[in-house]
Parts: C-alpha cells; sequence; structure tokens
DNA sequence: ATGGCTATGCGACAAATTGTCTCAGGTATA
DNA sequence: TATACCTGAGACAATTTGTCGCATAGCCAT
C-alpha cells in the first residue's frame, strides 16, 4: 500500500499505477517520476479506487490480471469518476480479445508486457489515426492463434472457464494450464 | 436477431463486405445472404467507398489487409459517412496494434480468420460488458480452427510444407502428421 | 442451515502428441 | 555433378493432454 497524494495541487501530473506484482509497480515508478509524474501506485481494485475517488488521477496504468479480478472493471469505473482519464492497460497475458474490451471500455491504449518507461509514455499522447500501423506481415504462428482464439471465447463467455473448455471441446484442466501460460510472442 | 432497416427499400440490412479475395468475398456474401442480409460486395477502398456513398450500409465487413491499402482508413470513412454503421474488422494477418486503431477509429468488433459466418453475426450483436445472448452457434473447437489455419497458410504457401512449418512456428515433422490426419470434424 | 449444482485450483499418473535426429530419396538449378 | 532445396518416415525422448480425484467457494431453493 502507498500513500495517497493528498494535496493534488503538486505542479506535476498525477499518475496512478495499479498492479499486483510490487516490483513492478516500484521500478515503474520511480522511471516515471523521473519523467515528472506525481505516482501513486496500488495492488488491488478496491485500494485504486478508493484511491482515485480521494483524487482522481489524470493518468492510469492498469494491469489486466490483478490476482483474481480483472482490471477492466477498473478502466471502466475510473473511466465514470473522470472521463478525462488517461489510462493504459498493460498486461503480460495480452490478447487481441481483452485489447478490444479494454479499448472499447475506454482505454487510451493497450500494451503487452514488457515495456519500458518510453513505450508507456508515447502511449498515453497517441492518438487515433495519427500513428501509421503496419500491418503485420506474418501471419499468427498456430500457437499464438490458438491462444488469441482462447481468449475470444474466453472473453465472450463471461470468463468462465468450465463453460470454454465445454465449448471449445477441451479437457478443462487442459485449458486451465494453458491460461496459466504467458502467451507466446509473435 | 438484426432488424431490417426502415429506410432502406429493401426488407433486409444492407451489409457491405470488403476484402480483396473475391472467393472469400463470395462465401462469405452466400452465408450471410442466408441470414437474412442484403449483401454488396468490393475488392477495393475505392470501391467501397463510392458504394457507400451512394447508399451507406448499415453494416459492413472490413478486411484489414486490403491489397497494399490499409482498411483501417476505411473504417474511418465509413463511420464519416454514418455514424450508425456498425462494423467489423476482419483479417488473417491479426495484431493487438492493429485491433487497438480499429477499435478507436469505430469498429465494432475485430476478429481473426478463420471465423465463421455465426462468429461474424455474434461481433456485429456484441456490445462492451459481456454477457449478450449466448447464441448456440458454438464456435469451431480449437482443433477445427487449427485444421483450417493451417490449410490457409498452407495453400498460400503454394503447398510448401517446410515453408509453412517455418511460418507457423511449428515443426515440421509436427506438421506433417497433422496433415497427414484427417480434417476434424464438428 | 442443508443439500444440490456449478465453477475453480491443483496434484498425480497414464496416454497421446511433439521435438529432435536421422536417413533416403526427389527435383531443380548453376 | 554439386548444391540446395523439398518430402516421407522411423525411433526415442521430452512435453503436453486426458482423466481422475478432492477440497473450496458461491448461489439458490428448500
Amino acid at each position: 500500500m502507498i500513500e495517497p497524494s493528498l494535496t493534488d495541487n503538486s505542479e506535476y501530473p498525477s499518475l496512478l499505477i495499479v498492479d499486483d506484482d510490487e516490483v513492478f509497480c516500484d521500478v515503474l515508478s520511480k522511471a516515471l517520476t523521473k519523467r515528472g509524474f506525481s505516482i501513486t501506485c496500488a495492488h488491488t481494485i478496491d485500494d485504486a479506487l478508493s484511491l482515485a475517488e480521494t483524487s482522481t488521477p489524470e493518468y492510469a496504468i492498469v494491469d489486466l490480471k490483478l490476482s483474481s479480478e480483472s482490471g477492466l472493471v477498473l478502466v471502466e469505473r475510473l473511466r465514470n469518476l473522470d472521463p478525462g482519464t488517461r489510462i493504459v492497460m498493460l498486461t503480460g497475458y495480452a490478447s487481441i480479445a481483452t485489447a478490444v474490451e479494454a479499448i472499447k471500455l475506454g482505454a487510451t491504449h493497450y500494451l503487452a508486457k514488457p515495456v519500458d518507461a518510453d513505450e508507456i509514455m508515447a502511449a498515453f499522447e497517441r492518438t487515433v489515426g495519427e500513428a501509421n500501423i503496419p500491418i503485420s506481415a506474418h501471419p499468427l504462428s498456430v500457437g499464438r492463434l490458438e491462444w488469441e482464439y482462447i481468449q475470444r471465447i474466453l472473453t465472450e463467455n463471461d470468463n468462465n472457464i468450465s463453460v470454454t473448455a465445454r465449448i471449445l471441446n477441451m479437457h478443462r484442466r487442459t485449458l486451465q494450464r494453458k491460461l496459466a501460460k504467458r502467451p507466446l510472442r509473435e
């Protein structure tokens, strides 16, 4: 738990980091402080919300997988508190399905870990249409395709693992194990 | 179920398919006609735009990779013509970056090929949050998805097993064995 | 509160699939 | 002919799945 910046009249823009990995929070916190932000950290959704209710941050970095809950709900809440908040979703378990959800919920951008502080900064600044997004030359590997597909069906089924396993005609234990692994890059 | 347009003289909702693969357009066109849409196809951005300017479609399916250009610009244009148009972006070269951009530009959803017609329908109806009417149409099993995907990449590479295995990041021996087996039913 | 139903996480072991290495052709091209 | 690809296939180890089982938790109706 980190102390909230009670006085928001700081000359630095406020930035809330929400990630259950404390080490990650610390490292990122330092890197962004150096870049001129006033950082606050939270490790759970509840903490993040109470901090945000006290003083809504101008920027937020939210991890998708917060222990048991999904950071997606937090994106929605933060945006309800202040539609002007710029939110970057960050995750080691990135998928197209969750990226789509995050953006629909109002996230400014969605990045896959590992990222460095500069990429995050760039993500905050980015607006639609300005960047020329390159279309990947190579199709997804079969492993990655499977991951994306699983994530999509899972999302469509409210993250219900049992239901998804049945739909996909795969053993629940197997699905469990696949989800526990990190997605392949590329 | 999707309701027919009130303004259009047709009793069926209009749907514009934009993909440079003519075969794909034809197949999809038939499948969606059967499901009660009034289909128009275009293979280039320019064609799509002039068609859309004449009569803006209620729904659109846009491929990301249109020969040289990016389907992303088309999403933007279609939305400018009519913000009510529901657009699903479809692609064989999916990536998180383009998915994020597509949604920001106003696409309703973003799907990686292969998909079947029912999944596209579901995508049109899908809104944020979750829990829509879980349409019984069960999606492909992972095995089936993989099979279709492999077949597509294989065809794109002139049936060269070695090349395909490399692209798919899988061992040639494994691909060999997968191909030796039958196409999965279901 | 109790039972019924379902979802979930995870250990353990067998069954199946993959990765790896190998060899033996086949085909094209310089 | 030498070189550089492709291909199918055998053998064996390394991994991944399928199948159990069990304990816990939430929800709902009795």
